[in-house]
DNA sequence: AAGTGAAGCAACCGCCGAACC
DNA sequence: GGGTTCGGCGGTTGCTTCACT
């Protein structure tokens, strides 16, 4: 025979919030008894509840050591970091984290948490920057609102973001080169039809303001910045495979190491130049609303779809390859 | 001021490995 | 050794508060 049940399911017992008497007799039994069995508690104690019930109404909540209130920065800090290792194990984590319960670390996780890395391009569960297309969707309204990245970057210190994910600016200004590829489908093939979850104005002024904020910001230190040249290192190559994709078709591509340049159309569907310097870590808009592109370290291309979907294969490496694209955006 | 939806959070539910008989 | 329960954990619910119209 095994042991008894914990609760007597023959027995009414209460449920829901917990009043103050009933605290009141389960600290002064603990404080008398110390911790036993569970089980036993309840009716040792004189209260009408489950033993789990009064084991969660203590771990969670009337324990002496409990810390209450706001989560710190260093709080905020460990948490994601503890839940990009060991995932949703909240009780580890709690472990961590002197006072606080892993109740209230799932539930700020949830509620708070999740959220800020989520409006930072960064998948939650794998903590590596969102490349799906509701997210492109988002990020192209962002980056074509400055004054709405002002808020989002304050609810959320940059500095950290990239601390701890340090390609997310890369992530973004790759993001931004697949928004052009997008567009250009849009623009090339009248018949081929963007996701219905893509803003019809995607790729269009693809003002980078946000991203030279956030280069600009002083309270990057010099390691941040370095992670960011290396991740803008990236864009570069990413940019250049796709200018050499591009150049295989006989266009005339701009593969100039330190002047990563790429097009795109303005509100009026004008051309517009954008510039990437590695160097500087900066991404500027350098010339739009011109009738031709010109300038130093561009020239105009003439992408055939077979060369945007093969680089759409390549910058998203997400598995997705030409074939799929081509039959998702046809 | 009232209605409504969103956000926050305490508490419950159900599962599972460990412990017990 | 096997059946049963406990304790702990993660997921979910539902109540309360807040914000907005």
């Amino acid at each position: 025979m095994g042991r008894s049940p914990c609760c007597d399911d023959n027995i009414e017992l209460k449920k829901g919030p917990w009043t103050q008497e009933e605290d009141e007799k389960l600290v002064s039994y603990i404080k008398k008894h110390g911790l036993g069995s569970w089980r036993a508690l309840p009716k040792a104690a004189g209260l009408n509840r489950c033993g789990k019930s009064c084991r969660l109404r203590w771990t969670n909540y009337l324990r002496p050591d409990i810390k209450r209130g706001h989560f710190n920065e260093q709080e905020e800090d460990m948490i994601i970091k503890l839940h990009s290792v060991l995932g949703n194990k909240w009780s580890r984590i709690a472990a961590h984290l002197p006072g606080r319960t892993d109740n209230e670390i799932k539930n700020y996780w949830n509620t708070h948490l999740r959220k800020k890395l989520l409006q930072m391009g960064i998948d939650p569960v794998t903590h590596k920057p969102r490349t799906d297309l509701n997210f492109l969707a988002n990020l192209s309204q962002i980056l074509t609102n400055p004054p709405n990245l002002g808020p989002l970057m304050n609810s959320w210190d940059i500095n950290n973001a990239l601390r701890l994910q340090p390609n997310v600016a890369a992530e973004v200004a790759k993001l931004h080169v697949l928004q052009n590829i997008f567009q250009i489908l849009s623009t090339n093939n009248s018949s081929s039809s963007l996701p219905t979850n893509m803003p019809l104005n995607m790729g269009l002024n693809p003002n980078l303001n946000g991203l030279s904020n956030i280069n600009s910001t002083n309270n990057i230190d010099n390691g941040v910045f370095s992670s960011s040249s290396q991740g803008f290192c990236q864009v570069q190559n990413y940019t250049q495979e796709l200018y050499q994709s591009l150049d295989n078709n006989n266009n005339n591509c701009d593969k100039s190491l330190s002047n990563i340049s790429y097009e795109t159309l303005d509100e009026n569907r004008l051309p517009s130049l954008v510039t990437i310097s590695p160097e500087a870590s900066t991404v500027n808009q350098v010339e739009s609303n011109t009738n031709s592109i010109s300038g130093g370290s561009s020239t105009m291309f003439n992408p055939t779809t077979d060369d945007l979907f093969d680089s759409l294969e390549m910058l998203v490496d997400d598995g997705t390859t030409h074939d799929l694209w081509k039959q998702f955006l046809n």
